[in-house]
DNA sequence: AATGAATGAGGATTCATTCAT
DNA sequence: CATGAATGAATCCTCATTCAT
């Protein structure tokens, strides 16, 4: 029951967005009646957490069961490919995410712990550069900031994937943020040649 | 007048995004009635439409002002920096770009051609790494993708540091990403002997 | 449920007419809350032509039903009769078909087949006047003519000693139209020796 | 001035009706300020009084003018030929009296005097009534209960010819009033056998 | 427990009217 | 005098939430 709800409501926020998403519209797609949805979730925004939760809570389990034991620029490379795989997936799911997640707007003035769980998600990630680092693999670079980056170019690859604007594959989307991420942008000659980027 | 409106109208979406954002409220911030709103926009949408469009046409001047006439290399350095500082200037309106652009939501379903905007502002970048790529500089990479990871890891890492899960400066942000999208996380030493990133 | 709010629309419309009469002025008389009423009309409209189609049908129902198997002459009789006593008993109804439907002002314009059924109605009746006039009952006048003639001043005389223009008992106000639309104004010795009438 | 004022909102009243006819849309047609319509008339109410006023006033004197010093059925004969004549001409006009006279809706709860001029105009006609009964001429029936139902008659005969449900010309209107307020709808033949009428 | 009818606060929008220029 | 921008009261309608059955 409860089950069938979450579900439910994850189809209409994912086509609709919190606020055009009505509290019926779910109760009919899940054939139960609104009232049955007040005795699960406390009110439309608990429902809406309870959707981000169980979903979340998923992608990060399946992060760490793909990163665990693994060297830190596999792990990274892991990372990527499981985030790009899971949206891939859970395309409903990851409409929801980019809305409001993405940039977790009702959420984080609200009661949810959404934005707690999003920090410590980022910083277990970031452990994985910073080990990279100190094993010499990565540059010395932030760590979060480095995670923060992917995920950001993680997600906005995907939507726009998504949303038509690049004609890409999700192996090409992850093959090129492989590359970018790990080698970057400029061609080996060229990069050594010159001294660009790291003169202010 | 008109000003005054879209001023506070940016102020009132920023902080609350456009469904929690009173029409009245603007108005008072504006310090205009209600009604005079409407003199100027047809309805709360149309203001919205307005305020976005104010800011994403300022920005997209601002790159192509800092990123003309420079060499491929440059341009992308330059699109980095401008954005980072044109955010960082214009807080409130990033929130709204978060929120709604970031992830095109209301805005695309609907009679704003926002959309095609944001697919036209990409374009003309992905042009710059096309640039790069024909003469040799930039690997052979989607250069839209390119683009859009970029664009993403801009936004996500703003977007955090604004929310506190990072501390980092501006400046730190820019020379982060640089070097990140340049020159990659590996290290140069370690980027030659392995072959990790190619292989599928 | 329903039945209430129809009543209660129907005393306030006829006290106010559509404009003036608030949706939370019926809701208020009907002692239901103002959502209620929209789970059984989608509008105020729809309100309004449910109030309207409900009595019309009515009306159209009982001059069938006391006009059926009678001589022309008896029909028209009784035509005359049941409107008087329909309107009579249905005074605050009455207002409001001489407002909207007397002029079928927003009606006609609108989604409702109210001019349509109008006219239907009118129809049926001017096949009394057609049926007399082949007997020879009735002088060859246009039916419909006749009819709407005939309707008009049974409307126009109700109204008027409603609102106490002339105080005539609707015994008389029958009495008065059955004599007038049957034998005319003229008295029999001067209607013979003048042809003022039919000379154009 | 004033005139151009009056006879936009003429038009458009008998356009949209009362409600639906906006004041700048008065203005925008007379090619006046909003604001001067002000200066002429304290509120939209009495602009359309102005306007009912205007033309119930010109329609009197013409019937006055066309009835005096005329036998009481000359009279009323011209008296029915004056009024089709005159709402043929002021089509726009009798949409307007329809609506809002013909049942003296908004008006006769205001500060306007319209119903006591109906009032007047009424007992005024009803005297040729009276005259004609006393001449023997016509039949003893209540002379203002006459004159409503002639009245009646022709509005509404009037008005559904001109929305289409009836389609009979004005000459032709006149003539089936004439014939049937004067004769009455029975053939002599049958009339004198029958005491259908007087009888209760 | 499940239902879904009833609630009513809340908000976008309109437009008659005013008044500074 | 004329203007028309500004006002803001007024109202329809929505929909999250409750609660009697």
């Amino acid at each position: 029951m409860r089950e069938r709800i979450v579900e439910a409501a994850e189809k209409v926020f994912s086509e609709k967005g919190f606020y055009e998403a009505k509290v019926y519209q779910i109760a009919d797609l899940a054939e139960v009646s609104v009232g049955t949805i007040y005795r699960f979730f406390k009110s439309k925004e608990e429902l809406y957490a309870a959707v981000l939760k169980k979903k979340l809570t998923e992608l990060e389990r399946r992060v760490e069961k793909r990163t665990k034991h693994k060297s830190p620029e596999e792990a990274i490379k892991a990372y990527i490919e499981t985030v790009v795989d899971f949206f891939d997936e859970e395309r409903s799911f990851f409409e929801i995410f980019m809305r409001e997640v993405g940039s977790l707007s009702i959420i984080d003035e609200e009661r949810f712990e959404l934005s707690e769980w999003y920090k410590g998600y980022v910083k277990k990630l970031a452990r994985i550069v910073s080990r990279g680092e100190r094993r010499g693999v990565f540059k010395e670079l932030d760590p979060v900031g480095v995670i923060l980056a992917i995920s950001g170019a993680v997600k906005n690859l995907l939507y726009c994937s998504m949303k038509g604007f690049v004609n890409l594959s999700s192996d090409e989307i992850k093959k090129l943020l492989v590359e970018l991420f790990f080698k970057g942008l400029l061609t080996s000659s060229f990069s050594e040649g010159k001294a660009l980027v790291t003169s202010k």
